[in-house]
RNA sequence: GGGCGUAUAGCUCAGUGGUAGAGCACUAUGUUGACAUCGUAGGGGUCGCAAGUUCAAUCCUUGCUACGCCCA
């Protein structure tokens, strides 16, 4: 460092930038360590399309807080960092960025396509991980991780071919969520239902013999096209007669049966349901208990959501080709002209075509339109299975989720899993290792090779075109990022991970399957602790998103107030079960105090004050030194205990109100004017504690103080020591430091409340004070006439005539103010305070005569209301005195 | 419909079985040996509503209301 001393200002620009890149460089973020004990934390690995939102803000100050702590209590602390090849999101934007350029995929072979990924990826999808830096997250970056690495597409071969050996992956023909803008499938949770405004239709299905008809109703007309059945309920006496009958679809003229299944609600409607198999989930589950087999059902859709002729040729010409919506607007108004609408008759007596209804209708996350069920074959996974262990290790402990109430959450999903599938019809992901042979067969194996030699020479094989959800790969996150499936000394050190942070809102997506893969392959839970956080929420307390425009920005908060500001805000604001509302002026008053400690320790530099010697505590002898050492200790324990319970927030609190409130606004106010070498001494160590303390939640400006108040350039603040004083509170330098605290302030309250100047020097008297009031008195000259702004106290009676009386504990300073003091006003002040302390004296005299209180209560509440009563009543008496002094 | 969460000072939030705290805002004041991104002092709350348990409830129980989230 050049010129150590403090520039007056403080500005986190210039020193964020500097302290970053020597920490990097100098490998500060993962010391070696090989005989300490291991600690880990994976990052949940952002997009690689991303760039740093508030939420990564919350997520990733709250990792580099607890690895800074652990790093500095001397573990062997690896925070593992990376970023995700997100499938669907990257070869989006890949896609867009063609599109910009009149050009598309499809315009290339898929080795192409993904060789301009891999491209794109080099050039842009570095965004998210420097903008982590900027935040001053201490993540392992030299062993940087991409989802899409050639470890980690090995790893998850070898977990798809294991689950697909053990049964619990398996290929099937089923419903999936079709998202037709994407053109592939989703899973369950990559689903949005909203609420959409739509329609309601009600039409008659007649018998195939003119019998009569029945009425259906649906909110997807379309669908017509692909029906295979009517259902009623077998206990439905209403239908009982019909069950069996043939309908004739009026549009298709197809006919089918009237089946009996429970799936019919009796009350809803007329209690008739139309039955499309092939692309509604209810509708399918009746189809095959009706015995149709799933090859069988019929559909009607591209994988763009037109109508395509179904296999029995039934669908009129003019709807082939059409465009979903379009179809659905056809069928009705066919449907109309043939008269088989059963209109809708509002309250006013007016007659359309549809009752509007509140539809609740799938959304596909990412695509954002409706999504479609289409059956197809699929990947799945058995999740049902592999959850049981997963539910097992909260339930036993072996995962502590923070906090408690997600426990709940986690159980009832776990307990309703359903089958995941895993197929996406993408180009850019982790192709899916099975093999179709000519000989009709499919073959699951590591390698192509393998696959060829269980198929045998001579059949053709062919790979299986679809890629893997981006979730299956990142479920391994905790693991293969240390090189598994290879057994690596990595692996054997740092799994189990100690801690997850993650945001609620993947719990399911990532950290629920992560404990599934977590447990099955490694045989031991991904994480010994979860903790999880909730949003990050605009100052109106809604959700941000780009399309109400209330998104805001941290690197912009980073720009105005610095990184530390961020995180101190982002740490404060955390506590558990609660999501975090933004508050720019909050950011801005820990701005403010990081400003204030810059400010203190340059006052302690100027005076020769700098870094110290020893972990240990100096020795001290005058109370004030006591004491705050007394405190540095108190402080310490709040500390350790809050980060032990992952209570950020009053971690955060109890370092800010030590540094602002003790330490600026008391101790260094008490040392000014006496700065002895034990002072000195003293000083020095109760910084360097407090640059420790608050280096997890402001490490630039801690740093930078750091290396400003001594030369160890060889001992950077990072890698420092945590705090071991070796200290107690000496309970003696409190009381005595606590006294004189009391004398200030109530000297200064008067002086206030009578209109005295603040900066008046003012004679006091106290006669007969006790052996430890005058000790006090006579040990603090120097903090009583600079704070106490008193010239003296004589231990004599006042002067007759007007004076200001403060009490402080049992004594009553008696202020001399003859000329000076409007009696009146003291004598108001002094009754305002009799009536506090008489009404106090009251309270506590009414609980102490109620004998149930005294019987029942514990004996430390009624001691503590004795002596409570004791005190106000002495003080009610003190003032009544001092009242009739004054006439 | 099921589950969960939240309701405490003007705002954003802590907290405790013995009648409440912080930051910001507000009022007054201030250049006292760092700091006006500051100092000093002050005002401000029936702790959502109702009932119950208890000597005592803002804190425990139940119900209700409002808001939010998840699932169906």
């Amino acid at each position: 460092m050049t010129d150590p001393t403090l520039d007056k200002t403080f500005d986190p620009a210039a020193i964020e930038a500097k302290w970053y890149a020597h920490w990097e460089e100098n490998g500060l973020f993962r010391p070696e360590r090989p005989n300490a004990q291991p600690f880990t934390i994976v990052n949940p690995p952002p997009n690689v399309t991303g760039s740093l939102h508030i939420g990564h803000a919350l997520d990733n100050t709250l990792q580099d807080v607890v690895i800074r702590h652990e790093r500095l209590r001397g573990k062997d602390a690896l925070w593992v960092v990376g970023t995700d090849h997100a499938g669907i999101a990257t070869q989006m934007v890949v896609e867009r960025q063609m599109e910009a350029a009149q050009d598309k995929r499809t315009n290339y072979t898929r080795e192409q396509f993904v060789d301009k990924v891999w491209e794109w990826k080099a050039e842009s999808g570095g965004t998210i991980t420097r903008q982590l830096r900027r935040l001053g997250c201490s993540m392992d970056w030299s062993r940087e991780q991409f989802t899409m690495d050639p470890h980690f597409t090995k790893a998850v071969v070898k977990v798809f071919v294991d689950l697909y050996n053990e049964g619990l992956i398996y290929r099937d023909k089923r419903l999936v969520n079709w998202d037709p803008r994407l053109k592939t499938a989703i899973s369950d949770l990559e689903v949005e239902t909203r609420e959409v405004k739509g329609s309601f239709w009600r039409f008659r299905y007649p018998f195939a013999d003119g019998s009569g008809a029945v009425e259906v109703a649906t909110t997807r007309p379309e669908t017509m096209l692909a029906d295979m059945a009517v259902a009623v309920n077998p206990e439905d006496d209403r239908y009982k007669g019909v069950i069996g009958k043939d309908i004739l679809q009026p549009i298709t003229g197809r006919t089918f049966k009237v089946v009996a299944d429970e799936h019919a609600d009796p009350e809803l409607g007329s209690g008739v349901v139309k039955i499309t198999p092939g692309h509604d989930f209810n509708d399918f589950e009746v189809g095959k208990r009706a015995g149709i087999k799933p090859a069988d059902m019929l559909n009607m859709f591209d994988a763009e959501a037109r109508v395509v002729q179904t296999a029995d040729g039934l669908v009129p010409d003019e709807f082939v080709g059409m465009e979903r919506f379009a179809a659905r607007k056809l069928v009705v108004s066919r449907m109309k002209e043939l008269g088989f609408l059963i209109p809708h008759v509002d309250k006013d007596g007016a007659e359309h075509d549809a009752e509007p209804r509140t539809i609740q209708t799938p959304f596909g996350d990412r695509g954002g339109v409706e999504i479609e069920p289409w059956l197809t074959d699929q990947w799945y996974v058995d999740a049902k299975v592999l959850a049981q262990p997963a539910i097992e290790a909260v339930k036993s402990g072996a995962i502590e989720i923070v906090p408690k109430t997600w426990e709940k959450t986690w159980f009832h999903w776990m307990e309703n899993i359903q089958p995941w599938a895993i197929s996406r019809q993408l180009w850019w992901g982790h192709r899916i290792p099975a093999w179709y042979g000519s000989d009709g067969q499919f073959y699951v194996a590591e390698t192509e090779e393998e696959a060829q030699a269980k198929a045998g020479a001579g059949v053709a094989l062919e790979r299986d075109p679809d890629v893997l959800d981006t979730w299956f790969s990142s479920a391994l996150w905790p693991f293969a990022t240390l090189g598994w499936p290879d057994d690596t000394a990595l692996v054997r050190r740092h799994y189990p991970n100690d801690l997850l942070i993650s945001g609620f809102d993947i719990l399911f997506f990532w950290d629920a399957r992560m404990a599934m893969q977590g447990i099955h392959f490694m045989k031991e839970v991904p994480w010994k602790r979860l903790y999880l956080h909730g949003l990050v929420r605009a100052a109106d307390g809604q959700k941000m998103s780009k399309s109400k425009g209330n998104i805001v920005d941290p690197l912009g908060l980073i720009d105005k107030y610095g990184a530390d500001a961020l995180r101190f805000f982002m740490a404060a604001m955390e506590s558990q079960g609660r999501d975090v509302k933004m508050d720019e002026r909050r950011v801005e008053g820990y701005r403010n105090f990081a400003t204030k400690l810059w400010n203190a320790a340059r006052f302690c530099q100027s005076n020769g004050i700098g870094a110290s010697q020893s972990l240990e505590a100096p020795n001290a002898t005058s109370a004030v030194n006591k004491w705050i050492i007394g405190e540095v200790v108190e402080t310490l324990a709040a500390l350790d205990q809050a980060m032990a319970d992952l209570r950020f927030d009053a971690a955060a609190n109890a370092i800010y109100h030590f540094v602002w409130d003790q330490f600026c606004d008391w101790y260094i106010e008490l040392i000014k004017g006496s700065f002895d070498d034990e002072t000195k001494a003293v000083a020095g160590w109760v910084l360097d504690q407090i640059l420790v303390m608050l280096h997890p939640f402001m490490p630039f400006v801690t740093e930078e103080l750091w290396a400003k108040l001594g030369d160890r350039a060889d001992y950077p603040l990072i890698t420092a020591k945590w705090p071991e004083p070796g200290a107690s509170v000496d309970a003696a330098a409190k009381s005595e430091v606590d006294w004189l605290i009391a004398l200030i302030g109530n000297l200064r309250t008067a002086k206030n409340e009578l209109g005295i100047a603040p900066g008046a020097r003012l004679d006091a008297y106290l006669p007969e004070p006790s052996a430890a009031t005058r000790g006090i008195i006579e040990r603090n000259p120097a903090a009583i006439e600079r704070l106490a702004r008193l010239s003296a106290i004589r231990f004599e009676a006042a002067p007759v005539g007007a004076a200001m009386q403060i009490g402080v504990g049992d004594a009553n300073v008696i202020v001399p103010l003859e000329g000076v003091i409007d009696i009146a006003a003291e004598k108001a002040r002094l009754a305002k305070a009799l009536e506090v302390s008489t009404k106090e004296a009251k309270s506590l005299e009414g609980r102490l005569s109620n004998a149930a209180f005294v019987e029942k209560a514990k004996p430390e509440a009624v001691d503590k209301a004795r002596a409570d009563h004791a005190m106000h009543a002495a003080e009610a008496e003190r003032l009544s005195a001092a009242l009739a002094r004054l006439g």
